[in-house]
RNA sequence: GGGCGAGUGGCGAAAUGGCAGACGCAAUAGCCUUAGGAGCUAUCGAGAGAAAUCUUGUGAGGGUUCGACUCCCUCCUCGCCCACCA
């Protein structure tokens, strides 16, 4: 027998595979196909380490299980290779990226090949060969042309040490998620992809991958952050305009296009709105509705006149007249008398002719406003545009809702007559409550408003401030929140209609939403906090009721339920240790105090404290709070009532009796709340409770006290923390022994230390015609009423750009006249230039910027000299849509055939770490649905099932990192061990997606188990010839014993299962039990071979070389194990024949006895009753009843 | 603060309603050996006992069940992800 040398004959094997391109997939075979993806390594200069081996080596057993079963199997490999070590290598010593690049490749293949991992290397790919990121600029381009690829200036997360932006994921607690340094916020030109309009589409995808763990899709829907609310405007308070004055059209009426909507509006918003029906019809004469506007208007210096088209030429004729007014708005107002449509007008080129002085009008009003439609058929751009000029006002273009702004609604009308800020909220419901607003340091209302905001310095500054903060600090965790009000700038409540400030504050995020908050204190704990520090009102508005949760269900359920099998507490007298405890706290407080007892109507304790000469006021004396009869939902609501009716406040003492313990958590919390919020700073409260743990036992032996089980029993420090998180403080607490019942009671005397903001939902109060609504319904009501319902995403566009050197230069063209011209699909790729220096200029430009040669280039439309955009992708890119590449990796014409698409999309298990959830995952997601909207590809989802992996901790259970210097290198187990135990001691670690934490002795465990297959395997093959071996058994045999051959099957079964379900470790196992079981026994070679086979996937090199030995000693002809196929097991023999039954007695296990597999209860039983333990247990008792479990246990319960 | 997951010998872990600790590491004893970081045999949760055996035991408490590591409720601890998301 040879000694079992790993090293040498897994290269042999290694060797043979490569040669006989056993892994090679064939695209478009009649075979069912199986596709297996793990994650593209990025080949850093270190090598791969443990990290990567996990997924590769779970992906491996499974693609030579699936090649085995008869899949043509998919199993491919390629190098993620852009990024950023490589080229800060190249920075340090001035090797160009793609030499190291090209060093590391080889490097990890080697080391790849060395695990005997079976990769289809005829579809190896590498993002960095022109060859194929000349495909990701073309799809790069298809974005583009479909809009969703844009360039924008905005703040964003920039490293100051890698010099580049960073898209959102990122960044990982503030921090860059490659090096660690602090991020900063920049203001940069960058490329977005507009991930968010599939935002809804990714959300929605998700449903249809049931074969995803729900983790994975839970992260990404939480990702996504989808919400639902409110968008609502509020209107900016305008002081000087008291009225608007609408003047309609030519041949138009004030009940025509958008006059009776904006009518309604403005009033809605409390202006006065005048609309004159002008006289003239289809041929009017300015001066005569001037004079008839004149007649029947008011019109002031606090008047906005709005000239909708020949309406404008009558508001600039009432202002040549001499009349003052605040501010005109001229929409769509002719002027130069030549019309679009090619029509004529001639009423209108008439008072156009009559011309106008300017200068007169330009002294009657401070503000002029000229409106155009993008699209109107009648008055041309430039009459716009010029009257503007002519006014020296301000001139603005929008898209009208009807051409020529002849829409039933135009709301850029409405919003140049009455600003307003535009906030999302998922509260509507609590808008009565909106005492101020807030908004983001970056939102636009700030600079626009300069003029107006008296103290522009203090704000200017403030937002410098919060612009150097980096994330990190503005969100750091127990931050007060700081803000500043814009003086001189108030925006109306469209609820109450009042005036409320409006602040700049950094709590409110410029990216989410809209930027800007109405901010409901009283329901809000941030707004909570931010008006208690600035003292700002707070309104409440929803009223916190017990019965109503978020899915309007009422909480109470179970517990009405079982209202009736309530009972009625005994009465009973005032006990000794309750008169000693009330004693010693009365102590604490003067005769002179008010005292409230809320809760019990029975007054067991206020009676007490009466009789001792104090006066105690009572919620109802008349009905009992603790009678259970008819459900508990009752009782709160009439406290509720009764404390709406009382001021808390003036109480000095309140006991909140014994009822209130008997609610679970909301209902406590609701209750205490209620008082919470009625009482005075520095008041006291007494709650009186009882511990219910002797109780129990009290109540447990009577069966009619089964429904204090739905009670909620309090313990102390659950009290406490409850309290605690509703702003109160322990004071005092008393503790007293059992009484008589079994019950404890418990005083506690607690101290209001700070209000908080109720945040639960309720019923709305203090909102009009919206009172007593719950709020689950008033937030769909009052959404509609005062906005619109909408969604809004937390995702956010993907910064698309990097300012750096090695990564796919973005394919676009920069044209003085053209614009921004994508690059022709024939140029493509645009290659990465040579340079000299990598630096990142660390002004937001890409190395390439300085690089003139490469720089300069012509316009692909017009020719003239033009710029290539200098940014490039991120790493994210390649990896996008690398998958499908594997399908047709050397296609030339195409990013990848259809046909062949068609025939491997999509992806069947793809495995991965849980840190790509967000990132890759979700990404390549998009890439694939865009994609197949676009008709690219042919599957919706790119991965049918995506397994995720734990990751590897070093041997000191911390994350392997070369400064613990705890790393274990898997090169060095191979040399020490061989790839068969590294690959089997890994999976034998835990199960796959567990953490676990790699042990250096417990190696050996596989290595020995390996060792002794192979002297077991020799020992049968030599035997003929050998004289000394382990067991007399070990030589062919003709026949299996029936150990063997009910050992084998379950093994089939079990090692096929376990694959199936990524059970990688109890496979190992079930090996060495096998092995330990049988290893004796008589056993065929045939029996050896399949052995052989199971384990070819998790040990492939030593069941190779030992399916040779065997082959050889039948002089076989052999042939890779991959080309067997994978064994059946016969279900009827993966059960042993006999089996060992356990008999229990009320459940404890008494004895077994081994009887055949499948005996009936009656033969069961038979032999259980005369064993000498049951006969003595059955002395003077008779058996009840009898579980029996075929071929596991029977159970007497007597 | 929110979400998700996990707590079982000295260690990695198995058992997902039916004998808790399979399998492996470490440890102990013995055999073999010039030797052992090789191999083989046996023991190996804790407590009691010479032993058979008995008791107890899966983070804590309670519940459901003939029977609970497993299901339900409450809590504690740890890990991961997100985090001023209106």
């Amino acid at each position: 027998m040879q000694k079992y040398n790993p090293q040498k004959t897994e290269l042999k094997w290694q060797k043979f595979w490569e040669e006989n391109k056993i892994f090679s997939a064939i695209d478009n075979s009649k075979k069912q196909k199986k596709y297996i993806l793990v994650e593209f390594p990025y080949p850093s200069g270190a090598g791969l380490h443990m990290g990567h081996l996990r997924p590769y080596v779970a992906g491996d057993v499974v693609a030579r299980f699936n090649r085995m079963k008869g899949f043509e199997t998919l199993f491919p490999m390629g190098w993620d290779a852009f990024g950023l070590p490589a080229e800060n290598y190249a920075i340090k010593m001035g090797v160009h990226p793609s030499i190291t690049t090209a060093s590391n490749i080889k490097n990890a293949k080697r080391q790849i090949q060395s695990w005997g991992l079976s990769f289809d290397w005829n579809r190896e790919i590498n993002t960095t060969d022109p060859e194929y990121y000349k495909w990701t600029q073309w799809l790069f381009l298809q974005f583009y042309k479909k809009g969703l690829a844009y360039e924008a200036t905005g703040l964003i997360n920039w490293c100051p040490k890698d010099k580049t932006g960073l898209a959102n994921e990122e960044v990982i607690d503030g921090k860059c998620e490659r090096c660690g340094t602090a991020v900063q916020k920049k203001e940069l030109r960058q490329w977005y992809l507009r991930i968010t309009a599939y935002a809804e589409k990714l959300l929605e995808g998700l449903k249809n991958l049931p074969e995803w763990p729900g983790a994975v899709k839970l992260q990404q829907a939480n990702w996504i952050g989808k919400s639902t609310g409110a968008e609502i405007k509020f209107g900016i308070h305008q002081p000087s305009v008291k009225r608007f004055v609408l003047l309609h059209g030519r041949g138009s009426s004030p009940e025509e296009s958008f006059l009776p909507w904006l009518k309604n509006k403005l009033e809605k918003l409390g202006y006065e709105v005048q609309v004159p029906a002008m006289p003239g019809g289809d041929e009017p004469s300015d001066l005569e509705q001037v004079d008839f506007v004149k007649k029947n208007c008011k019109l002031d210096e606090s008047t906005v006149i709005l000239g909708h088209s020949f309406g404008g030429i009558v508001a600039l004729r009432l202002l040549e007249q001499g009349i003052k007014v605040n501010k005109v708005i001229l929409a769509s107002t002719p002027y130069l008398g030549r019309f679009s449509d090619g029509k004529a007008r001639k009423s209108v080129v008439e008072a156009i002719q009559r011309g106008f002085d300017f200068k007169k009008i330009k002294a009657q009003a401070q503000n002029f406003i000229s409106i155009s439609d993008e699209t109107d058929h009648v008055v041309p751009l430039a009459d716009g545009q010029s009257l503007a000029k002519e006014l020296n006002g301000l001139w603005l273009k929008q898209v009208a809702t009807k051409s020529h702004f002849d829409g039933n609604e135009e709301p850029f009308l409405l919003e140049n007559c009455a600003p307003s800020i535009k906030v999302f909220t998922t509260r509507p419901d609590t808008i009565f409550g909106a005492t101020y607003m807030v908004v983001a340091p970056e939102h636009p209302l700030i600079q626009n408003y300069e003029s107006r905001i008296t103290n522009y310095d203090e704000v200017k500054k403030y937002i410098e401030k919060a612009k150097g903060k980096a994330e990190m600090e503005r969100t750091a965790e127990g931050k007060e929140k700081t803000g500043v009000k814009l003086k001189g700038l108030f925006a109306i409540n469209p609820a109450t209609k009042e005036e409320v400030t409006v602040w700049v504050a950094d709590y409110v995020l410029g990216h989410y939403g809209t930027g800007a908050i109405m901010a409901v204190p009283a329901h809000d704990e941030r707004d909570f906090e931010f008006a208690t520090r600035y003292n700002l009102p707070i309104k409440q508005v929803v009223y916190p009721v017990v019965n109503i949760d978020e899915k309007n269900t009422i909480t109470l359920k179970t517990y009405e339920d079982h209202a009736d099998k309530y009972i009625q507490r005994t009465t009973r007298g005032v006990d000794g240790v309750f008169k000693q405890w009330v004693d010693d706290f009365l102590k604490k407080i003067k005769k002179t105090d008010k005292i409230l007892e809320l809760g019990s109507g029975r007054g067991l304790d206020s009676d007490y404290i009466e009789s001792r000469g104090y006066k105690v006021e009572r919620t109802d004396a008349a009905e009992s709070f603790i009678s259970y009869q008819k459900g508990l939902g009752k009782e709160i609501k009439k406290l509720n009532a009764f404390t709406d009716k009382i001021d808390l406040n003036s109480y000095d003492l309140i006991f909140a009796n014994k009822v209130l313990l008997h609610f679970n958590r909301e209902q406590f919390k609701l209750v205490v709340a209620k008082i919470n919020l009625g009482l005075r700073d520095n008041g006291i409260f007494a709650l009186s409770l009882m511990d219910y743990k002797k109780a129990t036992e009290h109540f447990v032996k009577d069966p009619k006290m089964e429904s204090l089980r739905y009670f909620k029993f309090w313990k102390k420090n659950e009290v406490e923390e409850e309290l605690k998180s509703l702003g109160f403080e322990i004071v005092d607490y008393m503790e007293k022994g059992f009484n008589d019942d079994g019950f404890q009671d418990i005083l506690f005397v607690f101290k209001k230390t700070k209000s908080v903001a109720f945040v639960d939902y309720g019923l709305v109060i203090n909102s009009d015609k919206f009172n007593g609504l719950k709020t689950v319904e008033a937030i769909i009501k009052m959404g509609e009423e005062f906005g619109k319902l909408t969604v809004q995403y937390k995702l956010r566009d993907w910064v698309f750009s990097r300012q750096r050197y090695w990564g796919e230069p973005i394919p676009l063209i920069h044209c003085e006249d053209c614009g921004i011209v994508p690059v022709p699909e024939k140029d493509l790729p645009v290659m990465l230039p040579k340079v000299k220096k990598y630096e990142p200029t660390g002004t937001g430009e890409s190395p390439l910027a300085n690089i003139k040669k490469w720089l300069k280039t012509t316009c692909p439309k017009c020719k003239k000299t033009a710029w290539r955009e200098t940014n490039t992708m991120p790493q994210w890119a390649g990896s996008s849509w690398y998958w499908l590449r594997y399908a047709d990796s050397k296609n030339k014409q195409k990013f990848a055939d259809m046909k062949k698409l068609k025939y491997w999309q999509p992806v069947d298990i793809y495995f991965g770490g849980m840190e790509h959830t967000t990132l890759h995952l979700l990404y390549s997601r998009f890439w694939n649905l865009f994609l197949y909207d676009q008709g690219l590809v042919s599957s919706k989802e790119p991965y049918t099932k995506r397994h995720p992996h734990g990751i590897i901790l070093g041997p000191d259970g911390e994350k392997m990192s070369k400064s613990r210097g705890n790393v274990v290198n898997p090169d060095e187990v191979v040399k020490s061990h061989g790839a068969d135990t590294l690959r089997m001691y890994e999976l034998f670690l835990g199960p796959h997606e567990a953490t676990v934490s790699w042990n250096d002795k417990g190696v050996v465990g596989v290595k020995r188990f390996l060792d002794r297959v192979w002297t077991w395997v020799n020992e049968i093959v030599e035997a003929p010839h050998q004289k000394i071996r382990k067991s007399e058994n070990r030589k062919p045999e003709i026949k299996d014993t029936e150990k063997v051959q009910r050992a084998m099957h379950k093994l089939i079964k079990k090692i096929t299962e376990d694959i199936e379900n990524f059970r990688f470790n109890t496979s190992i196992s079930a090996f060495m039990e096998f092995h330990n079981e049988i290893k004796d026994e008589f056993i065929t070679l045939e029996s050896i071979t399949q052995f052989l086979i199971l384990l070819h996937p998790f040990a492939p090199h030593i069941s190779e070389e030992l399916h040779q030995i065997v082959g050889k000693s039948q002089n076989r002809k052999i042939k890779s194990l991959q080309q067997t196929s994978w064994p059946i097991f016969d279900p009827a023999l993966t059960v042993s024949s006999t089996v060992e039954i356990v008999f229990q007695i009320n459940g404890k296990v008494k004895g077994k006895i081994t009887v055949p597999a499948g005996s009936s209860q009656e033969v069961v039983q038979a032999q259980v009753v005369v064993m000498e333990v049951v006969k003595q247990a059955l002395v003077g008792e008779t058996i009840k009843r009898v579980v029996f479990v075929p071929n596991r246990l029977m159970n007497l319960v007597i």
